[in-house]
Parts: structure tokens; C-alpha cells; sequence
RNA sequence: GCGGGUGUAGUUCAAUGGUAGAACGCCAGCUUCCCAAGCUGGACACGAGGGUUCGAUUCCCUUCACCCGCUCCA
């Protein structure tokens, strides 16, 4: 990437981090006390783009699936959880990583030869420097402070799906393969929060653990990885913004058997938004082993037990809503019928994401008729969607407003609706689309059935 | 974590060792028969703490936050 280039981008990402803020899409969390380094606050906008987004993966991901159930666990557990998932070990120790293995190791037991310390995998000594991984927030629970009753805020949401593996297994009747899926907050001690909302320490994920019998696994892996591709297609980011890589063997979890990164091309780089991981039998099995639980299964058909294998797609809620963002940014110059040209700025969401799906307007607003009717239309989508009633300022301004927070249909009242210029035009409205601006005239009858199924 | 930069209304900027202006936005009113029109009025800011000084938004220190580059991302 040009310097240029590199420049544009970052005029292009301040220019976002400004509208969020502008519209109430994302704000500083405790502002007013200087914030909080790596942490954010949605407003009104930000938190209804934010639901849309977890109400489809969870409509997709649940409730249009029969193997696939939700659950939502306690940000607090057990400690020995974090022990037996590995987290308390690797994120608290100081720890070296081998640049040529990409080993890491505990700094206190790395071997020496002459006082130069070496990488017992490879044996190389091009060693990072010892770093403590302590990115778990720790924290107390019950009145006292001490070892005893220590434990973390959850580094991810995936171990509360292992420990309840069995109890949903049960109570749900299902058979492998199978799923459990969850959305909840998660928190990291990230030592650089970057990226405004990319990375920050408080985030939330949705995620599936999907179980099935050793030998699915590898196949599974492909079949989740090409769903979850649809699915950010289908939220409207484009598929040539979106990325695979297919994490080198020797970059890979221990466990992992396969792993993709989906990722998207931001305004400051290429990231990941979503994590597709073929973890074995690791995580249940480090349950097994440290709590003593059978949480193995037998398939009645073949007869056989075993511990299930895990397909995990991991994805990033507050990442992928900046994805969203970010993509439907635009900025066109439109010129007006006196030929004055001026800057439109617009956010292109895709109307099933788009946090406000219609603002309705009467044309003007110290005429009580359309006024009144205008309110009738509110009443008539407020059960189905989410819109937006506005009479302030002339209508153009109007439409501009809606369009820089990215709601995709205006639906204008205005004197034909009245019938004051005959019955033809009665009851019928201005339906203004966001991205081509233009304008048709619909019966106000039809507007359910029209939009609707836009939204969904 | 290291290095560099920046902090003034909601946003983008300006000025100043004697407590701050503008544009756009916002609110109210008037006006307005479909793309940020116009008129009138209004609200809103020096990130925080400390120091120097008669007096600090301005100078110094600390801190917090954000941005950029490197590093990192089990």
C-alpha cells in the first residue's frame, strides 16, 4: 500500500470514528472522566446495529437449524475451568515465543547452554523477550480477597459451552453431530487496544461449538467455513472485501487440526473477523481429565464411545459491526438541478442490518393532516420494524439525515396522500430508496408487504 | 510494551499569558408542495491533576485518552 493510499485510509477511518460519535452509533466509554483505554460504548444506533447482527447469526446459526441449540453462560466460572482449558497457565505466566518455531514456552523453565538460553523444540536462540501473558482479568468473588476464591473474567465464551456440554446433550435429545451455540461478552487485558472498536478489552463474540464424531471433523471444517462466508455475504459485505486464510500447520493451536481466519479488508489493513477452528477432542478432553466427568458419547447406531470432535466458528460481534460500518461508508458528490454540487455522505447498509429501516415525514409539519397521517403510517410499521419518525427542517434535509445513518427507505406524506388532488393518488405515499434516491409512488396499504421481507 | 504525534462546542477548525470565535450540526419559531434553501432567536467547549505567575486554555511537569509506525494478538 502507497503512503497515499495509507494516508486516504486513515482521513477515511477518522471520518467514521467521527460519524459513529456524531450519530450515536459509538462513543468513549466514561467519556466525560477521559474514558477507558480499550473499552466503548454503542448509543442509540450502535446498539440496534449491533442486535440486528446477533439476531440473525442467531436466527441463522438456531433457530432455522434442528442441530443447533443456544445457551448463554455466566461471564464467571470456576476457576479450575481456566485451568483445565490451559487459559490460567498460558495467560499468566511470563512467557518467550521461538521466532524460527513459533514455540511458546514458560520463561522459568527455558534450558541454557552457556548461560544463552535456547528453544527446546528447535533448539534455536532467537527468543522473544519474556512477556507476561496476563491478559485475564482477574477478579474476587465472595467477601474475601484471596487465592481461594480468585478467578477470571472469561477470556472467551466457549469453555461455559464445554462444561455444560453433557446437561444441553441431555436435555435437548440431541444426537451428534451437534451443536451449541452462545453470544456473550468476553474480556481480554489486550496490552494495545487498537483500531478504535477493533480490538478492545471488554468484546463480544458469537460462537458455536459443533460436535461431531472424529471422523466429521475435517469435513465439517469446510462445510462451517463456506456457511459463514454466506453469512457475512448475506449481511451485505462484499465477498471480494472478504478474506480466507488457512492457518500454516506450524501456526496452529497444538490441538487444532485446521483453522481459517475469515477476514475483512478494514480501512487500516486486512483483519480478522471471525475465527473457523477444528479443535479435536481437546477442549472436552481437558474437562474430562480435570473434572473427573464422562463427558464422552455413544452413537446407539454404530455402538461405539468416544469424545467428540469440535468445529468452532468463533466470530467477533463489536469487529464485524465495524465491518459494517465500515463497508457501507460511502461518500458521493451529487449535484442538484442549479447544478451545485455538494458531498452526500451514506452509510449502505443492508436493510435486514440497518439500524432504523424507514423514516416517515410529512412533507411539512404545521399542517395537521399530514401530520396526523404521517403519525397513522408510524403506528401502522412500528410492530414489524424499527423506524423513525422526523418533521424538522425541510424535507431534503430529511432524507440526508436518514441517509448518514444508513436507513434505506423514506416514506413521505404529502397532499396527494390526502386525497386534495383527487382519489387516484389517495392514500398512496413517496417511497424514497436511500442509495439510488429515487422515488416511487406506492399504495399506503402495500407498504407492509413491500418492506418487510426487505428487512428480515 | 517501544518510538512519534494530537487533545478547544456534537463535528471540523481558529485565536489568545488577562477565562474563547467561526462554519456545519442541534433546539425553538417563522417559512417551505420532495433531496442538507431562507430568516429570527437559543443551548453547548479549552481532557484531568499539579506547578510557575497578580492572573494559565496558552508556559512547564505528571496523568488520561486518541491517532500513526513497530511489536503483539495463547
Amino acid at each position: 500500500m502507497s503512503q497515499q493510499q495509507s494516508k486516504a485510509n486513515t482521513e477515511r477511518m477518522e471520518k467514521i470514528v467521527s460519524l459513529c460519535k456524531r450519530r450515536g452509533f459509538v462513543f468513549q466509554s466514561s467519556e466525560i472522566y477521559g474514558g477507558l483505554n480499550g473499552c466503548w460504548d454503542y448509543g442509540p444506533l450502535g446498539v440496534e446495529l449491533k442486535r440486528n447482527l446477533k439476531d440473525y447469526w442467531w436466527r441463522v446459526m438456531v433457530r432455522e437449524r434442528d442441530d443447533i441449540v443456544g445457551m448463554d453462560g455466566s461471564i464467571l466460572m470456576n476457576r479450575t475451568v481456566w485451568k483445565a482449558s490451559g487459559h490460567e497457565e498460558t495467560f499468566t505466566d511470563p512467557m518467550v515465543d521461538c521466532r524460527q518455531c513459533k514455540a511458546r514456552m514458560r520463561a522459568d523453565q527455558l534450558p541454557d547452554k552457556d548461560g544463552v538460553r535456547f528453544c527446546p523444540n528447535c533448539g534455536s536462540r532467537d527468543l522473544t523477550e519474556a512477556r507476561a501473558f496476563n491478559l485475564m482479568f482477574e477478579t474476587y468473588v465472595g467477601a474475601t480477597q484471596d487465592e481461594s476464591s480468585k478467578t477470571f473474567l472469561r477470556p472467551e465464551t466457549a469453555q461455559a459451552i464445554f462444561v455444560q456440554f453433557k446437561n444441553v446433550l441431555e436435555v435437548s435429545r440431541k444426537k451428534l453431530p451437534f451443536g451449541i451455540a452462545q453470544i456473550g461478552k468476553a474480556f481480554r487485558n489486550e496490552i494495545n487496544p487498537r483500531n478504535f472498536t477493533f480490538r478492545s478489552r471488554e468484546f463480544e463474540q458469537m460462537e458455536l461449538e459443533y460436535f461431531c464424531a472424529p471422523s466429521q471433523g475435517r469435513e465439517l471444517l469446510d462445510y462451517w467455513l463456506q456457511q459463514r462466508l454466506k453469512f457475512y455475504e448475506n449481511i451485505g459485505l462484499p465477498r471480494e472485501k472478504l478474506h480466507v486464510h488457512e492457518i500454516p500447520a506450524e501456526e496452529r493451536a497444538f490441538y487444532s487440526q485446521g483453522t481459517y481466519d475469515i477476514e475483512f479488508e478494514f480501512p487500516f489493513g486486512i483483519q480478522e473477523l471471525e475465527g473457523v477452528a477444528y479443535r479435536t477432542d481437546y477442549d472436552l478432553t481437558q474437562h474430562i481429565k480435570v473434572s473427573g466427568k464422562p463427558l464422552d458419547y455413544f452413537d446407539e447406531e454404530t455402538k461405539e464411545r468416544f469424545v467428540p470432535h469440535v468445529v468452532e466458528p468463533s466470530a467477533g460481534v463489536d469487529r464485524t459491526a465495524l465491518a459494517l460500518i465500515c463497508s457501507a461508508h460511502d461518500e458521493e458528490t451529487v449535484t442538484d438541478e442549479k447544478g451545485k454540487s455538494e458531498t452526500r455522505t451514506v452509510l449502505r447498509f443492508h436493510p435486514r442490518i440497518a439500524p432504523i429501516k424507514a423514516g416517515i415525514f410529512p412533507l411539512l409539519k404545521n399542517n395537521e393532516q399530514l401530520v396526523a397521517k404521517a403519525r397513522e403510517i408510524v403506528a401502522l410499521l412500528r410492530p414489524h420494524m424499527m423506524v423513525f419518525y422526523d418533521e424538522s427542517g425541510a424535507i431534503g434535509r430529511r432524507y440526508r439525515r436518514q441517509d448518514e445513518i444508513g436507513t434505506p427507505f423514506g416514506v413521505t406524506v404529502d397532499f396527494d396522500t390526502l386525497g386534495e388532488k383527487g382519489d387516484e393518488l389517495k392514500d398512496t405515499v413517496t417511497l424514497r430508496h436511500r442509495d439510488s434516491m429515487k422515488q416511487e409512488r406506492v399504495p399506503l396499504k402495500d407498504l407492509p408487504g413491500l418492506l418487510l421481507p426487505q428487512v428480515l
